[in-house]
DNA sequence: AATGAATGAGTCTTCATTCAT
DNA sequence: GATGAATGAAGACTCATTCAT
């Protein structure tokens, strides 16, 4: 409602993620990015110290954005499998709604990184970390509650999380923003399959 | 045929898949692969007349080993639900096997690829779509053949099959070759997960 | 005039000598220079039209200061040989009490510079252009006079005073400000040196 | 003889040390080098893995000219003072006929550099350093000789030395090589600086 | 006076690819 | 088959400078 839409800083934000999302961060220049913006190279470089930084900004927002949608179904007095359903379509429907910034974050998943990182950067990682942590957390205790009133099936829950997780993902790597598709049917059966995946 | 153990070609294949796995198709040159293998960087590109054919290379190989592996559990007689449990575990098994191939193949997933492709790579890149189809089918035939039975639940395919795919895919990202770690336990998990995500 | 203890012109210049002496000047930028001083690159702007301006301000700065000291010895009645031995020790004081300062003239005496110069640069390089050359004149006087009182070998002059400034510009490229280091006894020594190079 | 005149190595070299000499080493770019060989950027960073280990590279060989020249000199059976003669001879002689070479060896003793260094210019470094060593040790040994002789003054050599092989060094500054110079008279002249700039 | 955003030209470096030997 | 030299295009990052506020 502002004369400005949006900061300059969000903008870039949007525009890298985008860019990131359709061609790959490794194959996505910085010019690449500050050409779709009709902006200087020079600008981004204003407000975000290395393309890392900019990566590492999209990868917190996306988690940030994540924790907000879920976090909420987490602390509700659902049963475990109502609760596990309720975060899983959170989840899905966190990755549909802002698509980009969480297909980012897939591909930095390896992390491996032989560049050089910025102060910065790595305090941006482990902030990130955190925010992961946490995260993870909140469906470690819900799996743990449906475990133990005998809800879900007893699992190493260090090989279930992360394999639930990337059923929850999945849209990512094929969901295209079309007008008709109906978010909420995929983001339930979604959920259907990652409660089924680990109850009795 | 010959008297070396094995061919160049498999060598830089070997070699290339492992450097691409560790640090990323995109942060890994022609170079570092040669060097790795103590070879020049002119050897690699007799045998492979680019990187795009030589990553092409990889992901079909991977294809075909998952292929290999999981193919006779598909052509038996048992039932869906057993016959997914066994895909599923040879699927998971494969993974873990020959982690360097497959961890290239999920890196090229989104494939976008500005770059222009030789003639060479764009005919393996029908190869390996053909191949991929034929690998999805029988996953396909096999729910087809459960919800038939009523084993399992009735649900869009389309979106089921990536995302059990994606189950199955998981310890691509976070397995570690250490040495106590049992493979088939995993396996085990992963394949109950992917039964439970589709049942009833 | 002002209240301040220094004016803002002479503390960006402090703060511009010491870092272009500890990290060169072409490795110094004027973001750097501001950084120290908590202030903004503006500032420096407001101050200095160009970078090349500032510099010239720190060299200009550096010759008047040894002006400043050497000066009173060459106007006094001593004999050459002791007028000589004076003025080298002033000049090795000068070089070790303003250290940052003097090191920068060091870098710029290469002085080509390809860069386009501003008319203000322009102005403050041929002042500086004379005042050198005075400078150096104080010399050849000083020297002419013990030549002709066969006190000093006779010698070709413009290759003595160049050779002769090396030797009393030296602590510049070692010297470091500790606490215990006596100045005069380093300022004693290469004032003999000085004088020993040229006597008969 | 041959039919290549010289190694690529060796031209790359001669260009470098010439370009950094005229415009100074941070004045100069990988680009301007390769356009005045008429050849490709590449080409330089194919035989130096850097900036930093080209600029090493030229330093090494400016210090062991200068070791070559002088070396047999020190090793003489002259008297301290004509030893001492005969090497500042020998190394003004160095700096007059090689002079871009020394040229840059001068522009880099500040050394500071923040930038990051190679594992091979680390290595080249200290190299470097180790020749420094060796050298100035020649010095310290024949001013060592002199003073016990009784020739040279008693005094600091940790002060004398960088002195004293700054007057060596001076023509740097200024030679500038035309038609009729007598780098003879020149070297001589300066030799006798030396020699008197330490003697009693 | 001072600030912070923005620019654009330039710098070092990397790398897939080609080619003569 | 294999090698090492060479290229050219691109990419991340820097920085002096300008300008609106």
């Amino acid at each position: 409602m502002s004369v400005q839409t949006k900061s300059a800083r969000a903008s870039i934000l949007d525009a890298a993620a985008t860019a990131f999302a359709e061609y790959g961060v490794d194959q996505t220049s910085i010019d690449d990015i500050s050409r779709t913006m009709n902006a200087s190279k020079g600008k981004i470089y204003h407000h975000f110290g290395s393309k890392g930084e900019l990566i590492c900004a999209i990868v917190k927002h996306s988690v940030q954005l994540t924790l907000d949608r879920v976090g909420p179904y987490f602390y509700s007095d659902a049963t475990p499998s109502k609760k596990l359903h309720e975060m899983a379509q959170a989840h899905v429907t966190a990755m549909i709604s802002e698509l980009a910034y969480h297909r980012v974050v897939i591909e930095e998943m390896r992390g491996s990184k032989t560049d050089k990182v910025t102060v910065n950067e790595r305090m941006l990682r482990s902030e990130i970390t955190a925010l992961q942590t946490d995260y993870e957390n909140m469906f470690r205790k819900a799996l743990e509650a449906g475990i133990k009133l005998g809800q879900f099936r007893k699992q190493d829950l260090s090989v279930t999380i992360p394999s639930l997780l990337m059923i929850l993902h999945a849209p990512i790597y094929w969901y295209e923003p079309r007008g008709g598709e109906n978010i909420s049917l995929i983001a339930a059966q979604l959920a259907d399959m990652a409660v089924g995946a680990v109850s009795l």
